[in-house]
RNA sequence: GCGGGCGUGGCGGAAUUGGCAGACGCGCUGGUUUUAGGUACCAGUUCUUCGGAGUGUGGGUUCGAGUCCCUCCGCCCGCACCA
């Protein structure tokens, strides 16, 4: 395609301007307003792929958008440099994670500054730098001082495929591995948590005030799962001074309960099993133990309580509603880590239940009259309650509340509230992590690493082999130090951290990476925080959004981050992903179009407004045999607006007349509705109103009647600006040639429409006769309801239309329509 | 199964509060320029039996519905034994 300028030459020209003139960088003492813009902590995989150059279109957008509102903007960029992607291929290259991620940084920092996207280069972090690691340590132990981060032992998810233990938010509802896909499984290991479920309350609470994608504060809300109820006491029948301790949130269904279930894992199964019935317990057990989770839940993927598996124990508790005796069994739909471990059942209104007791022939005594034609099995609606003693003819509300009041008297009874949340799993067997600063003496146990020793650094000279531990584990030379307490033989640590602590303080470090010898100074980035727009993919609703949110409140609690908000991201936006043949575009789908040869065709800035043109940015894209000739369309429309910059072919008069004054209120309404739509992420709508007014100025420009040339030069002055965002490099070019002496288009304030010129002193009415268009009429912007009836009653149109017809009723909504009814 | 979202030309998508459906772009058709192709520019492009009809289907509210309510169909996303 005959280009009217060097597209190469000019973007070129632009990135290293920006660069070497450090045109974004912002110092924390700026007085102008401030505004934090924040793209996701990418992972740097190599050159950026196209949802990388999605992402940082908008972000990029946003920083020269509110630069031009005249705000100081802190835009920053890291990497997110350590993982496993590293990892598994110095595994396999038989070389070190270190030199291959390097070179992946510099290729993605190449190519984001390849697509015009632009940053204080100067607060650049990566996770595996030592000194961004002697604060993710120091974070660690300030986590261990407060009581924060605990070792203990659990039943975890172990990966085999990425030979590591893994958080429960990275194992998918089948079981399967977030990363790999391999088949999770259950083992017991002594691991590092963090105690995100001391925050489980304010991490639901506070969602409500944050300016997030509902789904995205929705899928928070499931994920912690708070559920409230009451925990109460099941006398043992054998020995009533003892009980099973339950828990549920319908204990007005307490007369219903016709047996008790406890998890395999529970402690009292032991003592509960009889004789008889120990084989089969066993045999339960010990299936549910080796069971992934995956087989486990199996079962209820088929259909809701097909495969309820359990066995009776051969003991009894009593129902303190009725005082009568129930079996209690056993049963792998019974979570041991979940509430008590046990639970009292009631089939009639619980499905689960109701599917057990239908598979082992156990009784099912209705306590709630379901609606008339209730067809089903367990009815877990409101209604009166029945069968239910001092609760019959209450509603379920009136009757949770009085029951719970009962078993508080006669059963130990408490309100309480559990959370599906669990605390998070840190401990990474891995070796391409922060490690855990912490080291083992057989006199002192568990002893931090003196903040002064910090940061511990992984060696170099490591053999790296996929074993089920991380190198680190047999490193004589690493593993093999001293107690700092004592000065007697230590061993190190030599699991690593989690990745996902990396990123749960980089915004921080990016609000001042500058004070030495603390991890940021509260003060400095009180002044950035918090982070006014922050950009990403929804993959990250949960995991990564919910362990930076949680790492904010717990710094401000242990006194590292004091005075700053408790919630890191007031405003978060998820963009689209980009689908090619259905899938997700992705490196490991191996379906990638990659962004370079864009570059080299028609150029960033117009890969850029493709992206900004495509559809709703909240949308996914898909890249269809389409997609190149759109990617042409959007170059042909920054071409048309460069050579009418030139008034290329445009003739012009003397004075202005009333063709300009259209023109002068096109551009100016183009203002407002532009302005509006960067404001609400209506990007697509705004390079709709831009190509409109282009059409507009150029139509008239080119006419033979012409345009005077201050109208012109304001309209073409004001597209550029407000084109400047979108496509930096070629409205940067076009400003230079234009107005040479003046600072760049990107350092002139964002144009403001002029309300007189916005506002249309006549607009056109719509004429409807039975809800149609009949007639158009030009009235004044003011016109009554009266005026505009008799106005519609008097069109020509109208009364030819009408042909006499007897007029019924007229709805008149001045200034848009009036409505007549024969 | 539960929860949420979405169905508009050949295609991507516009249409703040109910008020001119289809903005803008792609594609397509015709034309001007050009040795030709490409580029550029101009005109047209929902369907139509030219009366009208039309925003997945059927109903409802309203003077008026793409927009609000109900039914059904289809697609997408999240959750899925959490008591």
């Amino acid at each position: 395609m005959a280009r009217p300028f060097d597209v190469t030459a000019v973007e070129a020209k632009w990135q290293t301007r920006w660069f070497d003139e450090g045109t974004y960088e912002v110092d924390n003492d700026d007085p102008r307003e401030r505004f934090f813009a924040l793209c996701m902590y990418p992972y740097p995989s190599g050159a950026a792929h196209m949802g990388h150059v999605r992402n940082y279109t908008f972000g990029d957008l946003v920083v020269r958008y509110q630069t031009m509102r005249g705000k100081a903007v802190l835009s920053p960029i890291g990497f997110d440099s350590f993982g496993l992607p590293a990892e598994n291929a110095a595994i396999k290259a038989g070389s070190h994670p270190r030199p291959f991620t390097d070179e992946r940084m510099k290729e993605l920092s190449s190519s984001l500054s390849r697509l015009g996207a632009v940053y204080d280069h100067r607060r650049e972090v990566f996770s595996h730098d030592p000194a961004y690691m002697k604060w993710s340590q120091a974070i660690f132990l300030a986590f261990w001082k407060a009581g924060l981060a605990y070792r203990a032992e659990a039943p975890v998810n172990w990966c085999p495929g990425c030979a590591t233990v893994l958080a429960n938010e990275q194992v998918h509802p089948d079981g399967t591995c977030d990363r790999s896909g391999d088949l999770v499984i259950r083992k017991n290991l002594e691991q590092w948590f963090f105690r995100i479920t001391d925050y489980a309350e304010e991490l639901l609470n506070d969602l409500d005030a944050l300016d997030w994608p509902e789904r995205v504060k929705t899928m928070q809300r499931n994920w912690i799962g708070r559920s409230e109820g009451v925990e109460f006491d099941l006398p043992l029948a054998f020995d009533t001074r003892r009980a099973l301790r339950v828990f549920t949130t319908r204990p007005d269904t307490g007369f219903g309960v016709t047996y008790a279930v406890i998890a395999p894992e529970h402690p009292l199964l032991e003592e509960l099993t009889t004789d008889e019935e120990r084989e089969q317990v066993n045999e339960l057990v010990t299936r549910a133990k080796s069971a992934s989770e995956l087989e486990r839940t199996a079962s209820s993927d088929a259909g809701i309580g097909l495969e309820k598996r359990g066995a009776f124990t051969g003991s009894f508790v009593i129902n303190p509603f009725t005082k009568d005796q129930v079996p209690v069994y056993v049963a792998d739909y019974v979570l041991g880590t979940y509430g008590t471990g046990a639970i009292m059942a009631v089939p009639a209104e619980d499905e689960r239940d109701f599917a057990f007791a239908t598979a082992y022939g156990l009784p099912i005594v209705r306590t709630i009259e379901p609606p008339d034609g209730f067809e089903g099995g367990a009815y877990s609606g409101d209604g009166v309650h029945i069968n239910s003693g001092f609760l019959d003819g209450l509603d379920v509300p009136t009757a949770k509340a009085k029951a719970a009041e009962y078993l508080a008297g006669h059963a130990n009874g408490v309100t309480k509230v559990n959370y599906r949340l669990r605390d998070w799993l840190v401990s990474r067997q891995r070796f391409w992590g922060c490690p855990i600063p912490i080291v083992y003496c057989d006199t002192h146990g568990i002893v931090p690493v003196p903040e002064d020793q910090l940061p511990i650094v992984a060696p170099d000279d490591v053999t790296m082999v996929k074993s089920g531990q991380s190198p680190l584990a047999t490193h004589e030379g690493f593993r093999n130090t001293t107690c700092p307490v004592c000065g007697g033989p230590a061993r190190r640590e030599a699991d690593t951290m989690d990745t996902f602590t990396d990123s749960s303080w980089y915004y921080l470090r990016f609000a001042d990476p500058f004070t030495p010898g603390v991890a940021f100074d509260p003060v400095q980035a009180a002044k950035w925080m918090p982070v006014d727009q922050y950009i990403g993919g929804i993959e990250h609703a949960i995991l990564h959004l919910l362990y930076a949110r949680f790492y904010l409140k717990a710094l401000v609690d242990i006194g590292m981050a004091p005075g700053l908000p408790r919630e890191p991201f007031r405003r978060l936006f998820t963009q689209g992903m980009i689908r090619l043949d259905g899938t997700k575009m992705s490196k490991s789908k191996g379906n990638q179009i990659a962004p370079e040869k864009y570059y080299e065709t028609v150029g960033a800035d117009s890969l850029r407004l493709f992206h900004l043109f495509a559809g709703p940015p909240a949308d996914d894209v898909d890249w269809t045999d389409q997609t190149e000739e759109i990617i042409d369309g959007c170059a042909r429309f920054l071409d048309r607006v460069y050579r009418l910059s030139d008034y290329d072919e445009v003739n012009f008069h003397e004075t202005s007349d009333d063709g300009d004054l259209e023109i002068r209120k096109a551009v100016h309404r183009a203002i407002a509705t532009v302005t509006d739509c960067f404001e609400r992420w209506g990007y697509n709508i705004a390079v709709a109103d831009l190509m409109q007014l282009f059409n507009t100025v150029s139509k008239a420009a080119r006419a033979d009647h012409g345009i005077e040339r201050a109208t012109l030069d304001e309209a073409i002055d004001t597209m550029v600006k407000l084109l400047a965002p979108m496509a930096p490099h070629v409205t940067a070019e076009i400003w230079e040639r234009r107005l040479p002496d003046e600072p760049s288009v990107h350092q002139q304030p964002w144009p403001i429409a002029d309300p007189e010129l916005v506002m249309q002193d006549t607009v056109t009415m719509v004429v409807q006769i039975n809800g149609k268009v009949r007639s158009r009429i030009e009235i004044a912007l003011n016109t009554s309801e009266a005026e505009a009836e008799a106005l519609a009653l008097s069109d020509r149109t109208i009364v030819e239309a009408l042909g006499g017809a007897s007029v019924k009723r007229v709805v008149a909504r001045p200034p848009r329509l009036v409505n007549i009814i024969v």
